[in-house]
DNA sequence: TTGCTCCTCACGTCACGTGAGGTGGC
DNA sequence: TTGCTCCTCACGTCACGTGAGGTGGC
């Protein structure tokens, strides 16, 4: 009999490398690699016809080696424990190592689905406003609200940093889209009262930044979409509604971002939707 | 003045690209790649030289870009999300396939992390029991344990399917090394009446599993090192004190698994740990 | 002329997947 | 002879990093 050859039904069992990876869930491909890398050197390989051939034996080894990968590690750190390590406690090092590894990627895979969980939810919010008007003027009523704004005297322009001030220091509160509030009666280019701020769930005051409730009630509305350069048109139409009806109005007004340049993308400043909101006295 | 090459201080400016490089972070290599797969083009290039040079409107892509490789995207997808989306709401399909990656590497990081967390907590516990003795018998206390085990009628082999049951069913109240009660005044190769399990934090009785506390009081203890199939030397010795001491032994004696094979690797038999107890009245 | 920056190949990474082209045993 | 299994290259993946070897402007 030829002792390179498989061992029949009577002799210790021996199997063809098709066999082996039926029975490890190893790919050939795979078990070649490691043929290759020594991971896993077949029990007896035919010389003449480089047939490889896997004792039970292999399969013990085959298994250590499915659960390494398992937990992510490299060949190479696969091929050392095998080698250094007899035990768990020998491989301490390396278990330890690969924990540091793994939860460095779990934070960053946690910051990633945070960030797009974000970007996700706000679009479909803002999709859900965009269908209920009609870009006419309105009146309707609108409730309290929490409010975490940074005060200046500026153009609309500054309200980025004022923005980017109040995220900051209200983090996770944050419950709403940017706002401004203007304080003058009068349309101001420059030198204007600007406050720029979040709705919030809750918060202190801080580091120039006041939290407090804005008093609901009724409003006129208008939705103004297209660039924010061009907004003096939609004021002139709220305005002249405003003083047809004979209304009071009760500054601040109000600028509410319904849908600006995104997180990732600037998007097309033809789909801007801005709403502005004058509280008045009937 | 040449209008392929950037144009000076009075002009508008114009970036080579390691100038580019340095403002967006991004590595010479990445420019050029991005270049080749079309997605960042520089805005102009030298014709004689191949020289790149870069447009502050190209930096607007460039954050773009990297904001979306921040999150994970193949370069594939962002030239994509670059060609067809103008919009954050454009890109919604992108973001949620995204989203779903990345919860599904972070549950099976997850899982890793916990596999890690549990081999190297145990593998550090036994260091510690390691150190505690000198492999003679010794008297002392043992405190009351709660404890899930299944009990049969077999030999000592069989007790790893009855670790693996009891372990199924408790899951994660398990709360200690895998333990046998025998409940035999003598020792039996096959057909003893054999109880396995583990320490419980809570659980009930199901399936075959009978969940109870066991008293502690006083014991005598050996821990025995090798193979299991050496255990015999160590209960001779541990029988022989009891009798010298002319101890009453209360059935069942104990078995604590300290250390045997590990959950990744099969280890050295030699070093096996075996704790034996006998609880005795004095 | 010397540094510095830029260019284009070309190879390496990591753990395989996927053919191509050929052989051996039933 | 026909299928099936096995073999060895060799190339592709993905987003670059890292030279090698050469050019252009100050």
């Amino acid at each position: 009999m030829d002792p390179d050859l498989p061992s029949g039904p009577s002799g210790n069992p021996c199997f063809s490398i098709g066999e082996f990876s039926r029975i490890t869930g190893l790919s050939l491909k795979a078990l070649r690699l490691y043929h290759e890398k020594g991971l896993l050197v077949p029990s007896r390989i035919n010389r003449a016809t480089n047939y490889r051939f896997y004792a039970p034996a292999d399969g013990e080894r085959a298994r250590v080696i499915t659960r390494l990968r398992d937990m992510d590690f490299s060949l190479e750190d696969i091929g050392e424990i095998l080698e250094n390590c007899r035990d768990e406690a020998d491989a301490l090092d390396y278990l330890e190592n690969q924990k540091a590894a793994i939860s460095a990627k779990l934070a960053r895979y946690r910051d990633i689905a945070g960030s797009l969980d974000q970007i996700i939810q706000k679009e479909k919010e803002s999709q859900m406003n965009i269908q209920e008007t009609g870009f006419e003027v309105e009146e309707k009523e609108v409730s309290n609200l929490l409010f975490a704004g940074y005060r200046f005297q500026g153009k609309y322009s500054d309200c980025g940093q004022g923005f980017s001030r109040v995220a900051k220091a209200m983090g996770r509160y944050l419950c709403g889209k940017a706002m401004c509030l203007y304080y003058d009666p009068e349309y101001k280019e420059d030198g204007a009262d600007i406050e720029a701020g979040f709705p919030v769930r809750k918060g202190r005051d801080a580091e120039g930044i006041s939290v407090r409730e804005l008093k609901g009630g009724a409003c006129v509305s208008l939705i103004h979409k297209g660039p924010y350069e061009e907004i003096g048109r939609s004021y002139e139409k709220i305005t002249a509604y405003v003083k047809a009806k004979g209304f009071r109005v009760i500054l601040p007004s109000r600028e509410i971002y319904l849908k600006g340049p995104g997180m990732i993308l600037r998007g097309n400043p033809k789909n801007y939707l801005t709403e502005i909101q004058m509280m008045i006295e009937r």
